[in-house]
Order: C-alpha cells, then sequence, then structure tokens
DNA sequence: ATATTTATAGCACATTTGTGCTATTATGTC
DNA sequence: GACATAATAGCACAAATGTGCTATAAATAT
C-alpha cells in the first residue's frame, strides 16, 4: 500500500471510527464535520486519492458508498515482541486476523461446543468450540464429527475393511470401528476463551 | 425475541442478506425492489415492527440507518445432534456464535503465533494464534505472555517469593524462575485452523 | 354479512446526499 | 519574487432518500 498524506490519513482514520462506532459507512458530509473539512469537495478529493492508493473502494452514485480495504475489526498479529520496544511497536505486526472471514464458506458451516476430554490430546478439550464444514466423507486422519447410536461425536476418521475407524485422542478410551457410523463434517478449526462464556 | 410474521422475515432476510452482500445497511428504495413490496411505506410499516420486535433498531433521519441486533457474520451453534434430522434443523441452534465480537475490547489486544510445544499439554500447539489482552500483571495459574531475556513467551503464570516462576504445560521442559521476568499480556484464547494459513 | 384490523400501494414533499464547477488559499519550486 | 501545483472552500443542482398522508386490498373478527 502506498503511504498517504496527514490529511488523508485523517480522513480514513475518522472513517474507520465511524464504521466501528455505526456498522455502516459516512457520508460526506458527516466526514466533512468529523474531519473539520468545511467542503465535500475536499472529501471527495481525499477519498478519490484514497481509493487510488488502494485503501478505499468508491461506488458512484450510492449514499455511503464507502468500503474499506482494510478489516476495521481485525487483532493485529504480532510476529515477534523484543524487549525494551512497547508492544504496539508498528514494526512487529505481522499481519491482520479478520475473525469474520477466519471461517467463511460459512453456509456449509456450523460450530459445535466439545463435551468430554476424548480429543484431549489433539488439543481439543471440553468447552471448545470446533468448526465444522459440513461433508458426507472424509480422509485418513482428518477429525471429523461423527453420528454414532444417535449421538455426534468428534474423532479422528480411518476408513478399515471392518468399516469407519473412530479413534479417539485420549488413551482412556478405545477406538470405535462401526459400519453405521455416519460422518456428518470435517472440524476445521476451534476456538478457545479462557474465561466467560463462548457465546 | 418475538416471532415475527412472513413478510417481516422475509424484510429481515433481505436486510441480512444484503449487509453480507455489501457491509452497509440498504436504503427503503433497495429493500423495495429486493422484497417486491413495491411501496415505501410498507417496507417502513415492517421495519417499525422489526424494531418493535426487537431485530433491529432504526436511526431516524438516517439514509441506511437500519442497524442489525443479531450479528450477521455469526456462525449457528449447534447444542446437539441426534439421528435422521438434517443437521440445520433449527431447534438444535444453540446460540450463534459472533467471531467479530468473540474478543472485542480490541484496543487492548493483540494475537500472537504460537511457537514451539511448551504449552501441548496446555492444549495450545505450535500455530495456533494466542489472542492477548494486554496487561503488566497475572495472576497465578493464569496464561500469559511473558518477556524473558527478550524473547516472547507462553506460559503459567505463578508469583514465589524467589521471583515470578513460568511453567510450560510439556514434561520436556523445565519451569523457569526469573527476577526480571516482564509480563506482556494475559492469554485470553486461542484459534487453530486445520487447514490452510490462518492469517 | 358487516365491521375492524392488518397489510400493501401510491404519491407528494422536504431533506439528505453525491456531483460538478469555480474561486481561494497554502505549499512548495525554480 | 514568480509560478505551478496541491489543498481547501463555497455553492448550485439533480438524484436519492426518509417522511407523512390517503387510498385500497386482504385478512380476521363479530
Amino acid at each position: 500500500m502506498k503511504n498517504i498524506s496527514k490529511s488523508q490519513s485523517k480522513v480514513l482514520n475518522c472513517i474507520t471510527d465511524w464504521v466501528k462506532a455505526h456498522d455502516y459507512p459516512p457520508t460526506l458530509r458527516e466526514l466533512s464535520k468529523l474531519t473539520g473539512f468545511k467542503s465535500t469537495w475536499t472529501i471527495r478529493y481525499h477519498l478519490n486519492n484514497l481509493q487510488e492508493a488502494g485503501y478505499i473502494k468508491l461506488k458512484k452514485g450510492f449514499s455511503r458508498g464507502i468500503i474499506l480495504m482494510k478489516n476495521v475489526f481485525g487483532i493485529p498479529v504480532l510476529g515477534s515482541i523484543s524487549a525494551g520496544k512497547p508492544v504496539d511497536a508498528i514494526e512487529n505486526i505481522d499481519g491482520q486476523i479478520d475473525l469474520s472471514n477466519m471461517f467463511k464458506d460459512q453456509k456449509d458451516m456450523f460450530a459445535l461446543k466439545v463435551k468430554g476430554d476424548s480429543m484431549q490430546d489433539a488439543g481439543i478439550f471440553e468447552g471448545d468450540i470446533a468448526f465444522v464444514k459440513k461433508q458426507l466423507t472424509a480422509q485418513d486422519g482428518e477429525i471429523v464429527v461423527a453420528l454414532l447410536d444417535s449421538e455426534a461425536v468428534v474423532k479422528k476418521y480411518y476408513l478399515t475393511k471392518s468399516g469407519i475407524k473412530l479413534v479417539p485422542a485420549n488413551q482412556k478410551y478405545q477406538p470405535i470401528i462401526s459400519k453405521n457410523a455416519q460422518i456428518i463434517g470435517k472440524v476445521v478449526g476451534i476456538i478457545r476463551k479462557y474465561s466467560g462464556r463462548n457465546i
């Protein structure tokens, strides 16, 4: 991304602030008030430049037709932290996590609250939220959600001659081999929150 | 939430669809086209009812002043899955995960890509993204990010007479006691993606 | 069958909003 | 200092947009 002038970043910051607060973009005149620039033309001037620099996209003729390119709700991912420097030193930022886009493809996705400790050794604990992509088949070694005796279980999947083998990641439990286990989906990710509720 | 009529849910669905596609709410006339209702008054009629039912909030005088109460980008969380019934049977939905709001309080938050296997037994693996809330102190037993010899480490925190004790969750590694370890923040959650990149 | 409520349409109007143009002020550059 | 360029202001205007009102159709109750 090109670097931008002071005025341009002022406008950009006002847009992101507004979006954070309202969940929708501002109009030219709202930006005019926020930035202090008294002419809508000045705003458009900067908006056009911001668009050329790749920071926003403008929809002609639409009110509030400003689309931010950088996701507002992202969280910075730090690559490394070194002593002395403050944590928010920009140089260390490795990327930006956009939680909204983290598990896109959402129409074929659902989430499941994990019960029990059978997948403990795979780092999936009781209370974790598992993100599941709906599919009826799986490949060996993938972690799946399967329907077994009208109960949903999270296990590792293997296909054997005698049927589907569902392997827990915990020595306390035994693998299950079943001919009528039904695969519901594949676990594509998990999320865990250490304090407070997850939902 | 109150239950709503067929027309009302039609309008609501059109709004959510629009927001998913555009990232900002529609105008009355755009909704008119989407729903097929030919009068803007009809739209307002339903919008007012949707507001009373608590599904949206209307900002008077603002163009596109519709605020959705349920987060659009949420993923349904299934409480239980039972045999026979299709996965998306609505009755099973336990809640809705709103990833954007999952780790709010974002100005004091950052994320960190976990390196190494020292927290393996706590279910934190290499490659996981840890969400960290910036703070300079911690309580016994909490998982913290600490600065040790100009390197950031993720460990369990304990305070002892001889200094800060940082305990890994892996028998392969030994606890570290240090007088000049500096707490950067507390790990409030983790997220893991099983295939593909995380950022 | 009649009355009442609910749902939809149509239209006029004031306000909001993006657009286009010209003028003025700063900021450099030679 | 003269000149060119960038940045800001002001204003007029048409299109978009929310608001308010009345009329009509459909559904429901009496």
